[in-house]
DNA sequence: CGAAGATCGTGAATCGTTTCAAGCTACGCT
DNA sequence: AGCGTAGCTTGAAACGATTCACGATCTTCG
């Protein structure tokens, strides 16, 4: 059975193809006997459109364009990420796809797994299904591949990253590690540590700039920098270890994200650490563990829901506006959110 | 510019369309020169191809067609979950993922936010992507829907649920509830109580009753159900507090998630109640965290990655094998782990 | 020299949908 | 009756890539 197209479903209604597809896509035109005669037509022999053909015949078409035809079955956007199994990145796609939701389009999650290749897969694969946008949190630049993307007439916005002629959403992580490193300071710890792991995203890498400035910035002396081998919580375990195996032994701890610091944490008071007593902890994310871990944790919240409104709003916009689109970038700014952990 | 076709292509390289088509698919059958004039060709005009009309005309296309024409551009699968923010869910996607990349095969990853509509609509697109299959998570159990995948031609592996004429894949959860009671039951508790949260899917219910069920075998009393109002850590800290409210306070608590747990064991030793010495705690999916969380939580763990892994041999299988296909229901057993929280 | 291959290229037919000019009715109006 | 109009329906022409039966050349060899 090789599909059901829309010339069975003409045949079995009596009528011709052209009236299947006004009912299709603009019912008001057709009488509503008929109407109803070719919906149940459809019902009866499970047809669905064939969305290559429609796209062929309608060519790339803009979503303003301003023919009072049918409303198109509206495009979907691709939000491609390095890991879906990290919340961060969830929470981030979840805001983006309610938005998206809202406006009547459909989202596709992608994973790039921190690998070039699989993203550029992941890429070509919204261009042949003529995504109406994606939105990426890049692994690399590849200029290349989003090049193509555009040239494609596919709207195209970056997370957490920025480049010319583009829109792009940034979170300023910078920010976030000097205000970690801060309140580290402010609450009056002065061995302070910071706790990352491979692989090290550019965000990551800003998180730790931040708090080494402002250290620099307090006078205060190195930032102690351990790498773990992920940015989990088991790598926050072992970390704990690294951490106790020093001296003098930090007193202020900034970990990369959340996750880290939640098994930090946990080994620390598993070893009789008390936390905050001897070692203050900040995460970084603010997923919602943060809150109900075994103490309370204090971390840096990325406006992370927002983050993913805000692209899906700018990929909207260039979507609708085509040409004439201004790229915006937009930076915002993340907050620090005290909790028991310092 | 409206699209550079293969025409204009052809026609710079002063070729046929057919010439240009085989440059592109079959490259050995076009002689050096002329590749070589086209590919030039294809280069200057920045000609990329119209996936929709290349779809359009290969049809729906099996796997296994045995024509060793081209190879066509492996199509991809959907995963459709409840709720791609849920770490289980993610787990499963990805396990699946994994399995249907070393086939060559790209995976999406869809959202079906618990709504029955929504659901439709995503498979609805993956139809109208001609998605080579689906592992779906479902929400009810959209019979018309999934019909229609299937008449499109799209392999369909439901994940949780059965249904006659299909593949599926499940983990046994009565077994894994009878299991998380007997255990604290062996453990000498009397008052088991089990913590869940809407929505409740089938899966979670189907927990519940397992626990029940073992008690009852062993002629204990009564489980004392508490309904929260989500699957989530807060939730948990929310149910610690109904705990205990109650008299006399259950001395075995098993939770219908991991996140759930999670909550409720903090809460609780935040409130200086002992776990496990007051009372025990059982999870149920062992997500990465429950090993490094406060007290590393006893859970039964689901073969998560394996889950996915299965569904989506079973769907490569499915999608390869055609009409000759026989449909299998693989059932996994789940995994006690026991930790200190018991 | 001529026949049989081998090697390349051609171009029309095709996929399933949308679009649109044109046709058909039935109706109202003068 | 004649004519204009509104309301529906029709059928053929696209859309762009792939396929395939068929020619056109070129080799090879008896």
């Amino acid at each position: 059975m090789p599909q059901t197209s829309i010339r069975e479903v003409a045949r079995r209604a009596g009528v011709s193809v052209g009236t299947v597809s006004n009912v299709l896509n603009r019912p008001d035109l057709v009488a509503e006997a008929t109407r109803d005669r070719v919906r149940a037509a459809i019902q009866e022999l499970g047809f669905v459109r064939n969305e290559s053909a429609r796209r062929l015949r309608q060519g790339p078409g803009r979503a303003g364009s301003d023919r009072r035809s049918a409303p198109p079955r509206p495009r979907a956007f691709g939000i491609v990420v390095e890991d879906l199994t990290n919340p961060y990145a969830t929470d981030v796609a979840r805001g983006a796809e309610l938005t998206l939701n809202e406006a009547g389009h459909d989202a596709l999650w992608l994973s790039s797994d921190w690998s070039a290749d699989k993203e550029r897969r992941g890429l070509d694969l919204l261009v042949e299904h003529q995504a109406a946008g994606a939105l990426i949190v890049p692994i690399g630049l590849d200029a290349v591949g989003i090049e193509r993307l555009r040239a494609a007439g596919v709207a195209v916005v970056l997370i957490d990253h920025a480049a010319p002629e583009m829109c792009s959403v940034q979170v300023d992580h910078v920010a976030g590690g000097d205000i970690a490193a801060a309140h580290l300071i402010e609450r009056g710890r002065e061995r302070l540590a910071f706790v990352t792991g491979r692989p090290q995203p550019l965000p990551v890498v800003e998180r730790g700039e931040g708090a080494a400035r402002s250290l620099a910035k307090a006078g205060g002396g190195e930032l102690y920098t351990l790498t773990q081998e992920a940015l989990s919580p088991t790598a926050g375990r072992a970390a704990a270890e690294r951490l106790l195996a020093l001296s003098p032994v930090p007193d202020g701890v900034f970990c990369a994200n959340d996750l880290l610091a939640i098994g930090l944490t946990n080994e620390l008071l598993r070893r009789g650490v008390r936390v905050p007593e001897d070692v203050a902890v900040v995460g970084y994310d603010d997923i919602e563990l943060a809150s109900s871990s075994a103490v309370p944790l204090t971390t840096i919240r990325q406006p992370r829901l927002a983050v993913g409104e805000e692209a899906a709003e700018l990929a909207l916009a260039e979507y609708g506006e085509g040409e004439s689109h201004l790229h915006r970038q937009v930076i915002l700014t993340p907050e620090l959110i005290v909790r028991e952990s310092t």
